[in-house]
DNA sequence: GAGTGGTCTAGACCACGGG
DNA sequence: CCGTGGTCTAGACCACTCG
């Protein structure tokens, strides 16, 4: 049993994308919809609310429902913690810290990035089949999350552990292609300058900041996925 | 006026990334939230619904609902025209094409991409302020977009175009960080193997290719931000 | 003012799946 | 079996905004 209002929300879709309602284009409104689908107007309500939201509609009172002008592309990016992205493609996955470190007064630059106040730096490196597969440089805010600081994240990545442990509330994410640094490359097993997929990750717990993540990918061997949103 | 539902959904939103109730923990059935808030079931049916689309709870029949044990991190990616990416910053937009060719009988490689039949191959350069910003490299099946051939894409991109003229129902995305070839870096003013940001789109109507795009940008010159998916 | 969307209620029926 | 979620209806009231 498939639900009327997923029905005539794939019905209406349908319309839109083969372009028999073309952008711009006026929709009929609900109550007509309604007598079209032999429903009541709350259920052709549902159907254009989900519309809505995937953003291929726009709706205002009195003035009715058009097609969306600009089909607002947007994709989804999954971002799995990086065991699981490993092991989903059933690779073994390991975990080794390179460098923990107490970082009582910060410098200005971390400042920036994370605030003042005592924060953890912690570098690590993960791997799939033994092969490097991201370097992992991230500033722990110490006031945000202060249970940090007794963790050893010898065995296991703060990535995960905040995960489990610590909630937020907002977050950003920026990707982009860098040259490689002496370091980055070192710990890559990459040419200094070689391209480098980075993802820079930066989380909050209200106001306050959390983390700060530099994840960098060798650029030869990662690629991300962005399936397209929208159209359930 | 906030709605209820939009009300319940934020206090249930806060209750879940603070932690009050962690993941894994079991939420109060429809019938006793119903009784919390002083609404009928359908409500908060509503509001938990919009919770699931988000990724936050997962509920089963009988079982009830819970709070997602990994909570799916997942971001939204925004793919606007490369003209309003450029002027949306009210920067100047310039478009310049660099080659049309038909393609009558695609070698393998083509086929591959965009499947047999005759494709058009159009690349072209996108600047802002007069400094590259992006260079595409297209591949249009003639076969699901006949009216491409009747293009010259001289005064406008085929990214355009298409996006005015032509459905589609079905998406992909790549991204990845590469070495510039000798045409990009020619193309983008840099020097080759220097890193470059790499869009790959496809697109489908049902099941026929429309087109391929490899859209490439300056590493040094561009990011990619993505906004948090879910609460809001 | 009147037409449209936005929402809520009260009640109902059903499907699913755990006990 | 039967509690839970999933959905629909019929009716209603309101808010917004265009003409």
């Amino acid at each position: 049993m498939t639900a009327k209002h997923r029905a005539i929300h794939d019905e209406l879709l349908g319309r839109i994308l083969s372009g028999t309602w073309a952008p711009g284009a006026a929709i009929p409104n609900e109550v007509d919809l309604a007598r079209e689908f032999e429903v009541t107007r709350p259920t052709v309500a549902r159907a254009l609310g989900e519309l809505v939201k995937e953003g291929l509609i726009e709706r205002r009172r009195r003035a009715g429902s058009r097609v969306a002008e600009r089909q607002s592309r947007e994709a989804v990016l999954s971002i799995p913690l990086v065991r699981r992205e490993i092991e989903d493609e059933g690779r073994v996955y390991a975990y080794r810290l390179i460098e923990r470190e107490m970082l009582a007064k910060p410098g200005p630059l971390v400042r920036a990035l994370i605030g003042p106040g005592a924060a953890l730096r912690v570098k690590c490196l993960h791997t799939a089949e033994g092969a490097p597969w991201q370097f992992e440089d991230r500033l722990i805010n110490l006031a945000t999350v202060p249970a940090a600081e007794r963790q050893d994240f010898r065995d296991r990545g703060p990535n995960e552990w905040l995960v489990d442990a610590i909630p937020f509330s907002r977050a950003t994410q920026a990707l982009s292609a860098e040259p490689a640094s002496a370091e980055e490359a070192r710990r890559l097993g990459i040419a200094e300058g070689a391209p480098v997929f980075v993802v820079t990750r930066r989380t909050w717990l209200g106001d306050d900041p959390v983390t700060q993540a530099r994840l960098v990918h060798p650029g030869a061997s990662y690629r991300l996925i962005a399936r397209d949103r929208g159209p359930g």
